[in-house]
DNA sequence: GCCCCCTGTGACAGCCCTGTGACAGTCGAC
DNA sequence: GTCGACTGTCACAGGGCTGTCACAGGGGGC
């Protein structure tokens, strides 16, 4: 998914399929649409959307049964869409594989909302990693790699790595820094968090006398700046 | 997360609060409980919960601000609760960073539904086989062979690599670790999840003093890797 | 009921991390 | 330019973290 996410709407009704398929172009989606189970299947097929919404009251296969079918194959995303409220409604919606389910009628800004949610949520864990010029951190694994290659970073570097990665472009005082990494209170006279920030320097930096990853802010402290 | 999803609950309202805890412990799941936002945080980071129901009426910090909070340093699923329908609520809830939005009042087996549709995402289908470096796991089979070969493990060194193939190439805390595999909450001052995992070792790695499948990841816990 | 294998525990060792204090170097204000 | 405050750097000692092992209890198979 590049910025623009690519929807599939499955909806009989043309009305409804209208009036959606507007709203949530005008939310900054690209939108395609089937009228049927059959047809949705077949442009899942061919266009690889990023999500699908899909009316559970469809003529011939029905919404539920389209979702199992996906399942089979696909991971995607599938949002759930109908106009019956009953709670086992929505377990049966959920258990066939849905991510999500909602009840018409629906405001497009909602849809929207949850659409969204539903796609960060992939995203996420896709791709919990952050990158500042060489320098790749992967949260998940716990690593950090500089030009591919990886870096071994102790304990107490990841986690200061990681806290300032977490606030690109922000300034942390010693202070912060002790309590996000070392969930300590107080700093007394203590180079505890320039030592720690030398050692990571040595293993981040290409130039560790001229730091531009982990740059000082004097009279306050560090900042974790993305190149450009 | 196997079997037994541990889910933390942080509802300020006594009666919803039992109610919802003890419906969830029914459905299967374990559950904390804290009744303020503030709790809530203090109890995600001793105990590191699978996922978060949040509602957002707390007194002092609300839900939203809660999940705001969370998402800063977190990614786990949070699905928010809530007694107001407005659908504004829902957007800002969705916004803030929730994977789910649920209106009170909820039956048990809706927000039950909710949870694992929640929860599936993150979890790799169980029933195919993988293979890191020369070694393969088939899960339907439960068996595993090194260059083709059966190895012989016992039940929780089984379980323990399940566990960690079914993410690879992410780190598992000993906690997680502990809960996964041995579904117990508190690790002490124990050596259980080493003695295991070189036990583990022991039969999977070709040099089990350097392996190169289940890594150590200092600070933290184990993770499995892919070579390549 | 017996036996064997699995499993959790505690002890211990070794490595490497980490906090500290001293000193040098640098920056900015005046 | 000078001075003071702030930051970089380093070596070292203590200790935290992990690997390893032996052992005892328990559970399951026969």
């Amino acid at each position: 998914m590049t910025n623009v996410p690519f929807l599939l709407l499955i909806e009989d009704d043309d009305a409804i399929r209208t009036a959606l398929e507007l709203s949530l172009t005008r939310q900054g989606h690209r939108v395609a649409t089937a009228a049927s189970g059959e047809d949705g299947l077949q442009m899942l097929r061919e266009q690889r959307p990023d999500l699908i919404v899909l009316d559970v009251m469809l003529p011939g296969i029905d919404g539920f049964e389209v979702c199992r079918r996906i399942r089979r194959t696909d991971q995607l995303p599938i949002i759930l869409l109908t106009a019956r409220s009953d709670d086992i409604d929505v377990v049966v919606g959920l258990e066939s594989g849905a991510d999500d389910y909602v009840v018409k009628p629906v405001q497009g800004r909602v849809l929207d909302a949850r659409i969204r949610a539903v796609l960060r949520r992939g995203e996420r864990e896709a791709n919990d990693s952050a990158s500042f010029g060489n320098l790749v951190i992967d949260r998940s694994a716990m690593t950090v790699t500089k030009n591919g290659q990886d870096l071994q970073l102790t304990p107490t570097e990841l986690r200061l790595l990681l806290e300032l990665s977490r606030r690109p472009g922000q300034a942390l005082s010693r202070q912060q820094l002790l309590r996000l990494v070392w969930e300590h209170d107080y700093l007394g006279d203590s180079r505890l968090v320039d030592a720690c920030v030398q050692r990571l320097r040595a293993k981040v930096e290409d130039v560790p006398s001229s730091p531009t990853l982990i740059r000082t802010v004097r009279g306050v402290g560090y900042r974790l700046d993305a190149p450009q």
